[in-house]
Formats: C-alpha cells, sequence, structure tokens
DNA sequence: CTGGTGGATATTGGATCCAATCTGCTAGGG
DNA sequence: CCCTAGCAGATTGGATCCAATATCCACCAG
C-alpha cells in the first residue's frame, strides 16, 4: 500500500487553516467580532479547538482579543502596514543575503517553477491560485536561508497584509508587472547577484505596498 | 477610593504568567516534556485554560507541540542562539533608529530611572529582579518607537534566551559591565546620537551572547 | 433631559467527562 | 536471539455543561 493518506488533522489545526481561509477571503471581515458559538457549529466543532485556534492567530496579530469580550478580527491601519513593510524590508533583506549563497541548482529550478505557476494561475485568472502560488515562489527563496525564526516571523508578516493584497492580483496590469518582476528576482539568483536580488524584491515590494495602500485608505 | 484594584485575569492569563516564570526560573526545563494534568493540578486549573496558553507559548516558540503527544521545552541550539542574535541585531537597530529622535525627556528620565533599578537589584544581588529590570530598560527605549509589531516581535526573541541569560548576570565581572553599558547607552540617547546608541547596544549585545553561548555549549 | 441603577440576556471562561491516539510491555513466532 | 503483533495503561483531543462576566435596555431620581 503505497497510497499517502491524508492524516485526518485534530480539529484544532482544521479550525486554524480554515480561519485562515475565512480571513484571507474575507468572509471573517476585519473589524467584526467573532461569535464562538455560531463558528464552531458553522465549522462543525466545538469551542474548545476553536478557542485554541484563536489563541494562535491571537499570537500572530491576525485577531485581538479582549477578557470576556472576546475576539475581533484586527483592522490594519496605514501606521501597521508601513510598520509590516518596512520589518519585511529588514529580514527579508536578511534572508536573501543568507540564502543566496546557499541556493543550489535544485533550489533555482523550484522557484522558477513556482514562477511558472504563479504564471500559469494569473492566465487562468484565478487569483487565489495566484496568491498562493506566488507566495510559495517567495518563501522558497526565504526558506532557503535555514533559518526557521526568521521564516516564521516573515510568514506572520505576509499573512498580515494577505486579506489586502489580494486587490494587487486584481489589476491586470499588476498582475502583468508580477510576472516581469518575478523573471527579474530569477535572473539575479541564477547569477548569484545579492545586492541586485535584494533591489529587485525591494522594488516588487514597493510596488505591492502601494496597492495595498490605496485599497486601505479607499475604503 | 483611588486603590487601583488587581483585577482578577482569566485563568489563561494566569497560567500563561505562571508558565514564563517556571520557563526561565528552569523548573520547567528545556527538553521535558509537558505532562497537561500534572501541570494543570498544580497550577489549580484544569487542563482547558492550560492548553490556550501551552498554544500561546508554541507561537512564540517557547514550547514545541506534536498531534497527539503534546508539548515539549524547546531547547535551544547553537543554531537557534545565531539566528535570534541576528534577528535582534537588524531589528534593535531600527527601534532604536526610530526610537531616538522621538524620545522625549521624561522618555529618558524614566530609562534612567529603570538603570538606576537595574543597578539597585545588583547591588543587592537580586538576579530575577535584575533581569526583568533590565529588560524594562531595554523595551522602555525599543516601545518609544511606536512600532507594536517590531516590539512584539522583540520580545519574543529576548523571551526565546531568557532561561540562557540568567546565567549572565550570575558572574559579578558581567553584573559590573552591565551597568557600565546601560551608562554609555544613555549618555548616547541624552545626546541623541543613532549610531553611537546602535554601537553601544550592539556591543552590549555581543556581550551577552558570548555569554549565553558558552552556557549553552558547556552542558 | 441627563445620569445612574438594576436586572435580563447574550457571550465568554472553565471544569468535567468521554473518545481517540500513542507508548511501552509482553508474548509468540521465526 | 530478534522481530512483530497486540494488548493495557497513560496521555492528549474534544464535547458538553455550568459559572462568571459583560452588554444592553428599561426605569427612576435629580
Amino acid at each position: 500500500m503505497t497510497a499517502t493518506f491524508e492524516r485526518p488533522p485534530t480539529a484544532t489545526e482544521a479550525v486554524i487553516t480554515e480561519l485562515r481561509r475565512l480571513l484571507v477571503t474575507g468572509d471573517l471581515a476585519p473589524g467584526s467580532p467573532v461569535r464562538q458559538e455560531a463558528l464552531a457549529e458553522r465549522l462543525g466543532v466545538s469551542r474548545v479547538p476553536l478557542r485554541e485556534a484563536l489563541k494562535v492567530l491571537e499570537g500572530e496579530g491576525q485577531v485581538q482579543y479582549h477578557r470576556h469580550r472576546g475576539y475581533v478580527v484586527s483592522e490594519l491601519s496605514v501606521d501597521d502596514l508601513v510598520e509590516v513593510y518596512r520589518m519585511r524590508e529588514l529580514l527579508e533583506a536578511e534572508a536573501i543575503r543568507v540564502a543566496l549563497p546557499r541556493l543550489t541548482d535544485t533550489d533555482i529550478d523550484a522557484i522558477a517553477s513556482a514562477a511558472g505557476d504563479v504564471e500559469d494561475a494569473g492566465r487562468r485568472g484565478d487569483l487565489a491560485e495566484m496568491t498562493t502560488a506566488n507566495r510559495d515562489f517567495h518563501f522558497l527563496l526565504f526558506d532557503a536561508a535555514a533559518m526557521p525564526r526568521l521564516s516564521r516571523t516573515l510568514r506572520g508578516l505576509w499573512d498580515a497584509t494577505d486579506v489586502y493584497r489580494s486587490v494587487y492580483f486584481a489589476g491586470s496590469d499588476n498582475r502583468a508587472r508580477v510576472l516581469h518582476e518575478h523573471a527579474a528576482l530569477l535572473d539575479a539568483l541564477e547569477s548569484r547577484d545579492v545586492p541586485r536580488a535584494i533591489a529587485m524584491q525591494a522594488e516588487h515590494r514597493d510596488h505591492s505596498v502601494a496597492a495595498v495602500t490605496t485599497a486601505l485608505t479607499s475604503r
């Protein structure tokens, strides 16, 4: 029997995954309170695993907690956004500095393949898939630094703006630019050019922060 | 009635606080499994708030979780330590860059007062109090950057090495140096000298990383 | 009209109980 | 002697139930 079973994760883990999805789709909208009873029933679990999941998301800053008042989906202020991107700037540069010299050709192939996935998803107009493929593309690079804490922190920072980032891929001009920038970054990786790779990543990031800012201010 | 009531926190919050204490005192030793039933009873609560608290600590990397096998107190490898301090280097520099120009005289007074607390605790030989006062001293500065995510991330990084840092204050030569370095940092703050403040903080940090490394390798 | 008081209701916090899973031991076969 | 199967105990995962707290609104006094 070689079939690889999808092990049934614990309810808590399943809930965490599902809550993340509800957050990025906006099904749990920023600012809205989390009614545990209703949400637990909707997910088909009791409140216990839901509360554990919420504690995890609280740690990531995705929801905020007030004693005896429960959880509220975090809203991102412009200040928050600036802070998130500034931290990304510092930490992504470090990740690239460490990762690039360690990248094997196999790694680069995998990253190139992820770039292809982004392109395919874009062609199909599948925004959700494009978002996750885009994330895979970047984190294949970051993770190559073999700095787990750094990766985890970066994931948290990306998560914080995921809700708003989807609007970025909605614009077809943005989609085209993303593909172009991915190609440029890949090129810098292949030539093992650290400063250029950092610059490319920075440019890429700056474009998205601009889009997210407008999405945030015009509501 | 001007007395400020100590509001009874929720059991979960109380447990989080207590677990942190158990972690820094080494009462929960790195590598040891967390037996929920016994620990809950010891803390006088049921397993529910304990599990929520553990999820929080898991998010901070203080404990590790494996499905159906429970939680284990994290052990810090030398690689982890290097990573933690590299991230601190990047993020603390940023915090100081942002905070220093915003520091009011009142802020500086508060920081100076915290430095005095460290000194007092050191004179009394109260290592636990010295650790917390030292932390207050540094985070009064970091928090002045008004970047809550950055502060939170930094706290997590400090927490990760707290267990091992206590050995640092155990050496009387180290204690003397800490006081000296705090004074130098304060001086840089008063003259609003950003590069010097960053350099002082770096030097200060490097001394502690050296101590923690030896504490870690010689076990 | 304003401000405060009391109580009804909704919601969260926590304890207990049972189910699911893992671990370690024992026994049997090769 | 070693390896595997399977059972028993220990431990975690989750559901349900009750207690504690907050919120909201009606009501009353000033």
